[in-house]
DNA sequence: TAGCCGCCTATACTTTCGTATAGATGCACC
DNA sequence: GGTGCATCTATACGAAAGTATAGGCGGCTA
C-alpha cells in the first residue's frame, strides 16, 4: 500500500484529506504540519512514495520548499497543492520538478484519482482550472521588462518608496520614477502597490 | 440526525470535511460553493440544523454574508469557519449572532465535538487558537485593526486607490486615508504598498 | 451621567507618486 | 554613418497619498 504524506499547515484540512484518503484503503497516510515536520517524516523509518505540499504552508516560501523536498529525496514523488489555483504557479511547479498540482477546487474523489495517476508515474497537471478569478495575462509581461525596471521592481516588492529606491541604485529619483512609470505601462497596472502584488503573486522576488 | 450544511469554496477542503463529518454517521451532510448557494439549500426542503460558513468565500463580504444567513433563517444555527485564525474576526462574528467559531488550526476530531456542542445549544469560542502557526506574531499586529481598517487592509491588498476604497465602502476619501494612516501605524509600516505585502505574506487576503 | 471608543466627516497642508516633454550619453546592429 | 534601444537627467504639473487637527454621532461601560 502506498505511503502518502500530506503536508499541510491548516489541522482541519489536512486531517481531513488524510481521513479521505485513509477510508479509501488504498492508501497509508502521513501528515505533517510544516515543511520541517514533512521532511523529518521524509527521513523516517517508512519510505514515503508521494509527498503533498501545501503551497502556502510556513516554510514553503513559494516554491522554494519544493525544490528542497525533491532535492533531499529523489525518489519520492512530490505534488503541490493550493487553494488558490494560479496557472502560473501551476506551471513554475511544473519545472521545478514537481509530480502533479493538486487544486484546492478540486473534488475529492477526483483528488484520490490524481494521486493514483502521480504514484503510477504519472503527471498530473490539470491546466483547466479557468474556472477561477486569474487573468490569463501570461508571465509573458516579465520578460519585456528591461533589466533597471526588474531591479527597481524588486525594490518595490520590499515597499520602497521612489527616493530609498534611487539611493539603492545610485541614481536620482526622477529616473526611479520613470522607470516605474515604464514598468507600470507594460505590466498593465495603474501603481506601484499592484505592481509588487503582481509580481509577489507571481513569485519573482 | 442533525442536518449539516458546509459551505466552503475550495471543493477539496469542503468535500473532505463533509466525508469525515458523515462518516462518524451522527450527521446529515449538505453542501454549498458559495453563500447564494447555501442559502437556496436553507431554503430547501430539509431543515438545517447548522450552517457551517468559511470566512473567505465569494458572496461572504467579510461578515456581512453571516449576517444574511442569520436573518434569513434565524432558527437555524450559524457557525464560522476561517483559515486564518483572527481572534479579532471571531469576536466579531460573536457579536454578530454567530454560534460558533470553527479555526481550521482544530484538529478534525475537536472539530466533531465543537459541532455536537453548538448543535446541543452552546456557543463555541475556543478563544485559545494560539497554538496554530498562523500570527503568533503580527497576530498581535493585526487583531489589533478595527473591523473598519481590516477591510480597508482588505481593499488595500487588491491595489486600490483611496477613492476606488471609497466608492466600495461607501465612505468619504477622507475616511478612508484615516483608516489608512491607522493601520499603517498598527502594522508598523510606512505605505500601504508595504502593508498589502505584509498581509499577503501572512495570508489573511 | 460622563467618558471612552470606533466610526465618519471636514479643512488644510506636505510629501510622494505618476505623467509629460525634452535632451544627453553609450552601446549594438545593419 | 545612421538607427534603435536602454539609460540617465532635468523641469514642471496634476493627482494621489499621508499627516494633523477638530468635530459629530452612536454604543458601551464605569
Amino acid at each position: 500500500m502506498p505511503n502518502i504524506l500530506i503536508a499541510d499547515d491548516h489541522d482541519l484540512v489536512r486531517d481531513t484529506i488524510a481521513a479521505y484518503l485513509e477510508s479509501t484503503e488504498e492508501f497509508t497516510v502521513f501528515t505533517a504540519h510544516n515543511l520541517e515536520a514533512a521532511l523529518d517524516v521524509m527521513a523516517g523509518e517508512y519510505p514515503i512514495d508521494l509527498l503533498v505540499l501545501d503551497y502556502n504552508m510556513p516554510g514553503m516560501n513559494g516554491l522554494q520548499g519544493l525544490e528542497t523536498a525533491k532535492k533531499k529525496h529523489p525518489k519520492s514523488k512530490v505534488a503541490l497543492m493550493s487553494g488558490v489555483a494560479n496557472k502560473d504557479v501551476a506551471k513554475s511547479s511544473m519545472s521545478c520538478g514537481a509530480d502533479g498540482f493538486i487544486p484546492k477546487s478540486l473534488a475529492a474523489a477526483s483528488m484520490v484519482n490524481a494521486i493514483k495517476f502521480i504514484i503510477s508515474g504519472e503527471r498530473y497537471f490539470p491546466f483547466d482550472f479557468t474556472s477561477s478569478t486569474d487573468q490569463a495575462d501570461a508571465g509573458g509581461a516579465f520578460a519585456s521588462l528591461s533589466e533597471r525596471e526588474m531591479q527597481t521592481l524588486g525594490e518595490l516588492c520590499i515597499g520602497l518608496s521612489n527616493k530609498e529606491i534611487a539611493r539603492n541604485l545610485g541614481i536620482q529619483e526622477v529616473t526611479v520614477k520613470l522607470h516605474v512609470k515604464n514598468l507600470l505601462a507594460k505590466l498593465g497596472v495603474t501603481n506601484r502597490t499592484q505592481a509588487a502584488l503582481l509580481a509577489k503573486e507571481r513569485h519573482l522576488f
